[in-house]
Order: C-alpha cells, then sequence, then structure tokens
RNA sequence: GGGCGAUUAGCUCAGCGGGAGAGCACUACAUUGACAUUGUAGGGGUCACUGGUUCAAUCCCAGUAUCGCCCA
C-alpha cells in the first residue's frame, strides 16, 4: 500500500487553525438565522472585560460554550451565540490613565473629562479587539456580526430607561450612607470589589478618663482596644453591653475624649461583646460599618475625620473646639496613626500593644486599604428586586446545575444589601440625573427632558458620577439582543422575543453574586421572565497543585502558550475532559500533551482510511450491515453516540469526552483497525468494498461527535477527504449530529466480536507472561469448545492468528503436553511449547489466576450463603450472582486441571 | 463564628448502595505496511479515620482528623 494520503504525515494544528476559522467566520457558518425555521438556541457570552486577555477561565468557560453551540448547530438548532464585551469602567480608566502616566500627558483631570474619555474610545478603538481575537483563537463560534459593547448606542439606551424607570418606581434612590471607599482610585466600590486580607498589625488598649473623675470603688477610666487608632479623633461614644456587670454603673456617665477633648457618652449596646477584649468598644459611626449600626441605634453624631485621600480633615464643626487641630489635619491616616499612639503613650493612656492578626479590607483592583467613608451615593433596592429572582429559582424557572449553588445564590439574595451603583469614575454611563441651583433632582432620559421637568431658564449641572459596571452586565441578556426599553423596531422585536428567555448561562461560581443574581432581578422585571432555564456553573481553572493563578503568585498558565504548543484543540479538549460538576480544574500540562496525541491518533486514523481507499467507497447503510465486524462497529457507533448526547445534554462534558475518546481510540483504532485489515488488505472484493464503506461510515461519526470538542482537526480531515468523497460538499460544523436508533446494536455480532477480543487478550497475555518471543509465531490448540465457539474459531480464523500471532489454530480433545493454558468460557486454549517451557513459571501463573478466582468465588459465595441477602436483596441481583459465581467456579475447574496436567 | 465542599493507584481526577476505574507516570517487550505524539502486556489501592443504618457501604447517616473555598 502506497502512502498516495493527502493528509500529511503528522498532523500540525498552526498551520489549520486561523485558515479554517477565517472560512467558518467568512461563510456566515456562525449566524444566527441561518436556519430560520429551526428552534432557537441562545447562549450570551458573559462578557470580558475590553482590557482583558485570554487566561484559563476564559479558555473554559468559553470551551464549554462552544462545545454546547457547536453540539446543538449540529443537532439542527438556530443558534445564537451572542459576543461582547464589557467597558469594565475601573479597569479601563486605570489602564489608560496608567499610559498618560507613562507617556508624561497631562493626567485625567488636568486634560478633562472629555478629552479623557475620547482617549478611552481611541484606545478601545486599538486595543479592545484583543480579547475577541482571542476567543477566535480558542475555535469559539460566536456570531461576530452581533457583537455589543456594554457602551454602545443600543446599549447606553436600554441603561438609561432602566434607570430612570427604576427611579420612578422608587426602587432607585440616593442616600448618604457609609461605603466602601478606595482613597487610591478616589471611588466608592462595591462590597464584592472589597477583599479581605489576613494582616500582623496589632491590637491597642486605650485607657480613655472619666469626665468626672474616678467612683467611690477608684475605678476612673474605661479600656477600649482598636485595631485602627487614628479613628479615636471620630469617637461619639464608648459602647458596653447592657448587662455586663463590670459597667452597668458606668452606662450613661461622661467621657473625655483624649487627645480631641470632646465629652462623649457610655452607652448600651448588644454589638459589645463581653467576652472580647475589655468589653468596651469605641464607636465611631462615620468610619466603620458596625459603629454606624451602633450610632444609629443609640442617636450618636456621626463625625467624619477623612478626606477622600484617607488623611486627616478636621473641618467638621466638631472639631472647632478641638487644641492643636492644625497639627493634625491633613496628615496622612498611616502618620495620624503613629501620632495618636505617641501622644497616648505621652499622656500615660495607654494600657498595652498586642501583637494581633486581623483582617483588613482592600480594594482589589486598587490594592489600597478601603476606608468606610460617609458619601451620598446612589443605590438600587435590591431587597425588593430580589424577591421575584428567589421566587423563580425557588419555582424552578432557573436551574443551576450543578444544582447545590442555588444554595449560595439563596444566601447572598437573602441577605443582600442596597446595592451602591454611583461610581466617581469618568469611563462608563454617566447618571442621568440632573440638579439645579437647589440641589433638587431630576432624573429622566435625557438632558432636555430634565430641563422640561425643571422649567425653562433653570439652571442645571449633570451628576458626574457613572454607574457600576455591572449595572449594565445586568441587562446583558436582553440589551444585547436589541432591547432599549420596548420602544425597539418590529424587527427586532421579534428577535427578542425569538432569544430571550435565552437557554444557558455558563459562568464560574465566583460571580454568582456579582452578575447572575443581577442579570435575574433585571430580567424579572423588565421582560417578566427568568433571563435562562439554566445556569451551569463550572469550576475554577487553578494551578497544578490547586493554587488559585495569580500574577503575583507567577503561577499563571498560559492558554495561548498551551494553544501555541499543543494545539487549540488539545487545550478545549483537556478543559472539557477535566470539566466535572463542582471540583477546580488543577490543569497539568501532561494532559494536554496527552490529548493533542489524541488528535494525532484521529489524524492518523484518518490517514488509515484514506490509504484503503475508504472515503471513495460507497454510502454504508448501517441497518444492511453484513458481516459480524461491521455489525459490531455499527453498534459501537450507536453506544458512542448515545453515551456523547446524553452527557451533553446533562451538561456531562467530562463524560462525554471520555465518551467519544474511548470510542475513537479503543473501539475503532485498536480495535476496529486492526480487525479490519485482513478483509481491506484482501481479495474478497464484497467483503472489502464492505469494510470499506463501513470504515468511511464510522470514521465520518467519529468526526462528528469530535467536532464539538476539537473543531479544527476534524474539520481539516473532513475537508481534505472530501476530495475523493463527491456526497460531501459542506463543512463538518454544520453537517448533522448522528441520530441512529439503538436498535442497530446487533447482539450476536457483539457476542463474537467481544469473544474474539477476549481470546486475543488471552493469548496475549499468556505470551507475554511466559516470555513468549513478541514476533514468534505459536500454534493454537482449543479443546473443549462448544458449537458456538468453533463456529466463531472458522469465522475468525485469519483475524485471530494475526492479532495474536499464531502459526495454525486446530481443536483437539485433550491439551497437548508442554502447552501452556488459558481458560476462555467453556474451553481452553493451550500453546504447545515443548522446547521452552518453564514448567514452574507457568505453574506459577496458573496458581496466580487461581488465587484471583478463588477470591472472587469466596465473596461472592459469601453472598449467596447469607439469607438475609437471599431474602432482601432484588431478584436480578441474586441471580446475576449466581451466574458469576458458576462461571468463576467452572473458570477454576478449567484452571486446576490445567495446573493438575503439567503437574 | 456561619455556610459549602474535599479526602479513591506515585500524580491529576472520575465513579457514588450489589464485580475498585481513566489519563499521565512506572516496568518489560516490540520498530517495513495509519500512528514511537505508537503498539502489546504488566505492577500498583484495608476508596482518610471511628462508629451507625442496611441482607449488602468507597457510596447513606453521625462524629473525628486534615485541607480548600465563600461569607461575617
Amino acid at each position: 500500500m502506497a502512502d498516495n494520503s493527502k493528509l500529511d504525515k503528522s498532523f500540525d494544528p498552526t498551520a489549520i487553525e486561523t485558515r479554517l476559522y477565517e472560512a467558518w467566520e467568512n461563510e456566515g457558518c456562525f449566524k444566527a438565522g441561518r436556519v430560520p425555521e429551526a428552534a432557537p438556541y441562545t447562549i450570551v457570552i458573559p462578557p470580558p472585560n475590553v482590557t482583558g486577555s485570554l487566561h484559563m477561565g476564559h479558555a473554559l468557560n468559553n470551551t464549554l460554550q462552544d462545545i454546547l453551540c457547536r453540539f446543538e448547530r449540529m443537532r439542527g438548532r438556530d443558534v445564537l451565540w451572542q459576543p461582547g464585551t464589557d467597558h469594565a469602567g475601573i479597569a479601563t480608566q486605570m489602564v489608560v490613565e496608567r499610559q498618560l502616566a507613562e507617556h508624561g500627558n497631562e493626567n485625567r483631570r488636568e486634560m478633562g473629562r472629555e478629552k479623557f474619555l475620547e482617549r478611552v474610545w481611541q484606545w478601545k478603538e486599538e486595543s479592545g479587539s484583543t480579547i475577541t481575537r482571542q476567543l477566535r483563537r480558542l475555535g469559539a463560534s460566536c456570531d461576530w456580526s452581533r457583537e455589543r459593547f456594554t457602551m454602545d448606542e443600543g446599549l447606553s439606551k436600554a441603561v438609561l430607561k432602566v434607570f430612570v424607570t427604576l427611579y420612578e418606581q422608587g426602587l432607585i434612590y440616593k442616600d448618604k450612607r457609609l461605603v466602601n471607599w478606595d482613597p487610591g482610585l478616589l471611588t466608592a466600590i462595591s462590597d464584592l470589589e472589597v477583599e479581605q486580607r489576613e494582616t500582623n498589625s496589632h491590637m491597642w488598649h486605650f485607657n480613655y478618663l472619666l469626665e468626672d473623675g474616678p467612683l467611690s470603688n477608684g475605678v476612673g477610666h474605661i479600656t477600649v482596644a482598636t485595631t485602627r487608632p487614628e479613628t479615636m479623633l471620630g469617637d461619639t461614644a464608648v459602647a458596653v453591653h447592657p448587662e455586663d456587670p463590670r459597667y452597668r454603673d458606668l452606662i450613661g456617665k461622661k467621657i473625655v475624649l483624649p487627645i480631641v477633648g470632646r465629652l462623649i457618652p457610655i452607652v448600651a449596646d448588644d454589638y459589645a461583646d463581653p467576652e472580647k477584649g475589655s468589653g468596651a468598644v469605641k464607636i465611631t459611626p462615620a468610619h466603620d460599618f458596625n459603629d454606624f449600626e451602633v450610632g444609629k441605634r443609640c442617636g450618636l453624631a456621626a463625625i467624619n475625620m477623612l478626606d477622600q485621600h484617607a488623611a486627616i480633615d478636621l473641618s467638621d464643626d466638631a472639631f472647632d473646639t478641638m487644641e492643636g487641630k492644625d497639627d493634625w489635619h491633613g496628615l496622612d491616616r498611616y502618620a495620624a496613626r503613629k501620632k495618636v499612639v505617641a501622644t497616648m503613650e505621652a499622656m500615660g493612656l495607654v494600657d498595652k500593644i498586642e501583637p494581633d492578626t486581623h483582617m483588613v479590607p482592600y480594594g482589589d483592583r486598587s490594592n489600597q486599604v478601603i476606608e468606610p467613608w460617609l458619601t451620598d451615593q446612589w443605590y438600587v433596592d435590591a431587597e425588593t428586586m430580589a424577591k421575584p429572582a428567589i421566587a423563580a429559582v425557588k419555582k424552578g424557572d432557573t436551574k443551576f446545575v450543578p444544582p447545590n449553588w442555588d444554595k449560595t445564590y439563596f444566601e447572598w439574595m437573602n441577605n443582600i444589601q442596597p446595592w451602591c451603583i454611583s461610581r466617581q469614575l469618568w469611563w462608563g454611563h454617566q447618571i442621568p440625573a440632573w440638579y439645579d441651583e437647589d440641589g433638587k433632582v431630576y432624573v429622566a432620559e435625557s438632558e432636555a427632558a430634565a430641563q422640561a421637568e425643571a422649567g425653562p431658564g433653570v439652571a442645571l449641572t449633570r451628576d458626574e458620577d457613572v454607574l457600576d459596571t455591572w449595572f449594565s452586565s445586568a441587562l446583558w441578556p436582553f440589551s444585547t439582543l436589541g432591547w432599549t426599553g420596548g420602544d425597539e423596531p418590529a424587527e427586532t422585536q421579534d428577535f427578542i422575543k425569538r432569544h430571550y428567555q435565552t437557554d444557558v448561562l455558563v459562568t464560574g461560581f465566583d460571580i454568582i453574586f456579582f452578575w447572575v443574581a443581577r442579570m435575574m432581578m433585571s430580567g424579572l422585571h423588565f421582560k417578566d421572565e427568568v433571563p435562562f432555564h439554566t445556569v451551569y456553573v463550572h469550576a475554577l481553572v487553578r494551578d497544578e497543585k490547586g493554587a488559585k493563578m495569580s500574577k503575583s503568585k507567577g503561577n499563571v498558565v498560559d492558554p495561548l502558550e498551551l494553544m501555541d504548543k499543543y494545539g487549540a484543540d488539545a487545550l478545549r479538549f483537556t478543559l472539557s475532559a477535566m470539566a466535572a460538576m463542582g471540583r477546580d480544574i488543577k490543569l497539568a500540562e501532561s494532559r494536554v500533551e496527552g490529548y493533542r496525541n489524541f488528535a494525532t491518533k484521529l489524524w492518523n486514523a484518518a490517514r488509515f482510511c484514506e490509504m484503503n481507499d475508504c472515503f471513495e467507497a460507497g454510502n454504508f447503510d448501517p441497518a444492511k450491515a453484513s458481516l459480524p465486524l461491521t455489525q459490531w462497529l455499527v453498534g459501537e457507533v450507536v453506544r458512542a453516540q448515545n453515551a456523547v448526547t446524553q452527557a451533553l445534554e446533562a451538561y456531562r462534558f467530562n463524560d462525554a469526552s471520555n465518551a467519544v475518546y474511548q470510542f475513537i481510540w479503543n473501539s475503532f483504532c485498536d480495535w476496529y483497525v486492526e480487525l479490519a485489515k485482513p478483509a481491506l488488505q484482501g481479495e474478497d472484493a464484497a467483503e472489502k468494498a464492505e469494510m470499506q464503506a463501513a470504515t468511511k461510515w464510522a470514521m465520518e461519526n467519529a468526526l462528528r461527535l469530535l467536532h464539538p470538542f476539537m473543531p479544527f482537526v476534524t474539520e481539516e480531515v473532513w475537508a481534505k477527504t472530501a476530495e475523493e468523497n463527491q456526497s460531501r460538499d459542506n463543512h463538518l460544523m454544520l453537517d448533522a449530529w448522528p441520530s441512529l436508533p439503538s436498535d442497530l446494536i446487533n447482539q450476536a455480532a457483539d457476542g463474537e466480536i467481544n469473544w474474539l477480543i477476549e481470546a486475543i487478550g488471552e493469548i496475549r497475555s499468556v505470551r507475554s507472561e511466559m516470555n513468549v518471543p513478541a514476533g514468534a509465531q505459536v500454534p493454537l490448540v482449543v479443546v473443549g469448545a462448544n458449537a458456538t465457539t468453533t463456529a466463531r474459531l472458522g469465522e475468525t480464523d485469519i483475524v485471530l492468528k494475526r492479532l495474536a500471532r499464531l502459526a495454525d489454530i486446530t481443536e483437539a480433545d485433550a491439551v497437548p503436553d508442554g502447552a501452556v493454558q488459558t481458560v476462555l468460557g467453556e474451553a481452553t486454549l493451550a500453546i504447545p511449547l515443548a522446547d521452552v517451557i518453564d514448567v514452574d513459571a507457568e505453574k506459577a501463573r496458573l496458581k496466580k489466576d487461581i488465587g484471583k478466582v478463588d477470591g472472587e468465588i469466596k465473596k461472592i459465595s459469601g453472598k449467596l450463603g447469607n439469607q438475609g441477602f437471599l431474602d432482601k436483596a432484588p431478584e436480578a441481583v441474586i441471580e446475576e450472582n449466581k451466574a458469576r459465581l458458576a462461571e468463576e467456579e467452572a473458570r477454576r475447574d478449567k484452571l486446576q486441571s490445567a495446573l493438575e496436567r503439567i503437574s
């Protein structure tokens, strides 16, 4: 057989990936509406940050979505995979500001809002497509003609509409509350963007003196402990537990706040924990979330003592009477901390200082220590909006897969806090609120509308702040479809109706709070329907040792590098094979390498088919397979198809991957191809023709089943082998998913081929263990064969000889002398090795086998001897065990007589 | 402190009431016929521990230990 293959000797992914992807995209294969009569299937992509670059999490997330989309597309659905990116307020603004600084340009404030925003847009045009290019590299079959950006005109219009509507419904309001203030970025950030980090620091214990001097018992002070001494400047009380006997007499008394000189009360509040420290706590309502609540309960003032940079700011009236306040005003918070401690020490008011490890809040983007700070911000009444979103999951309108994630969802939704949506940034959707000179607010979709409301001639200024990026992301499942508030053109409305609700959201659990919950709330509120019926929650990708990948740890595995090295298909298959539900994925490069080898295996199997002229063969009707081997092959294809289909329907990506891997490597390559070789290269024309047709048919189905996982190599093989195959002129990605009926499985053929496989296995095993040289052709003598076995021996003579390396096969009544033996069903297989047999080795081998079988027999007969088992176990289980026992006992007898024969 | 989860072969992980599995790694053998990015054969596990439920437990329940993650 000449190597006439059009396929190169080995598969080179980098050479084909770009070309194939461009062909798919240019020919519109990814577009929604390609099959308008078909049922739609819709996924919205979790929009990556426009500043982003593909990391392993994206790779996993988008591989899984692509598998689903390609699978459903092949199943005939009209697939819309809606792509796009997110404007990522803080991240993007930081990138551009850093650039300005690097190039020595004027900074954001110097250049002004308008000019700065121009720069951001310019940056977006130049660099914003990095991530989408990388998604293409991965093979993502998104409908790029519909790509959206959260700052697009349409999406911005949706944001305005939603803001104004919620405001009118009383679900958005302005409030003065404590927020997490980032003194580096100078903006409020959400709870979810705050990272608590364990920090080694100290606990400072201060004595605060009573106003009226010592009590009759001699107690003249109360000791409070703090991890942030500088905040004492803003203290407005000391709280003790109402039941705490140590302090009962002190409640209502006053303290002179050291340094400041302010008189502050000792109040009773449950927040003070008698078990902790001294049992008394200083209360700084303007700079601590818990203290803020205590202050509200006890009617305390909230005195601000920090400016936006977290430097000391004593401009509040409360400091008017403080002596030497100019020494403090403007100090950095940490300088102030030192100064507070030093001053207290000088005053003799430090009780003790202990080392202490506690959590300190950091901004996850800026790395700055966050300060709770009292400001005016816009809020969404999340509690009200959460109610329908909770009910929808309870009712099952949206299901989490795996289901236990609903607990996380409920936990958060049931304890949801007002959602602070304003950010002191410039890049984002500017809040549509205008103020007149008296500070009265007008919320409207445009300045003109606000002006109309305010009346002519009233001077209006727009709120400077922008909205949290997640505010626009929350609308993603319908804003990307064209929704702008209900006033869309009819065509757009039809499109929205067709694709909303979407089918499944694929995401990591880390953004259930950030994003999923908020899409649920806004989807239900504005579309009266949950945005997706299923949320598939996948794992986080970690490094080989299980640590979270992070740049600072330097353990980041770059998916782009892996794709360069092993190909996109190998990376995709690895991620899919490891995407077992509810687990983290620890990525080892050896797995990627292994699946690269799998792609090569497929490639070479295709080469084999081609070299045997299989792709030129006629059509194959699986129902009319006449040879046991092709009948068996049909059964294997049907089983693989069922396994892959069922697994994907259940989002069991790992099972699906394993099923297709096993089918191709084990069933097709290891067994079918080897068993088919004699016929494919033989003289029997009819047999050869059927075998060729069956091989092509199975190979094509293998390509189909593997395509969602490995789109590139499968498409390439499909294309390369099309030239010989006149019936094929389409892309594999648009070909139909196999849907073969299960009754094509042929029991008789399975029996015969499985017997053959077992026979080959037994003989190979004996040969290997008895050190028969691999190349040696030995005779086989079958003893005690029944009629079925005799028939099978006749049928399979050629392949059995070839694969087990046998010189000839004969049947006999007795085992010849000097033979090694093994048992297959009722028959004994003997290989006479008179000259070379090592009797001791053979005895040892047989004894070991007998030992194994004895172990099984003991276990099973133990069960069957148990009356309880016989009384209570299901009939089928009892029967199965009886059958197994009989089988094992027969095997034991045969092995035993084999052993006796050589003893 | 509250919640969720994990502990199975050297490594990474499936399985989850009735015969312990995969990939990688390892050992031996094999290179003219698709493939050495290969083939064939093999070794390797008291399924963390202790109790309980059950005819039957790696699987269910309780507790212990260790390790993760989330929330406060």
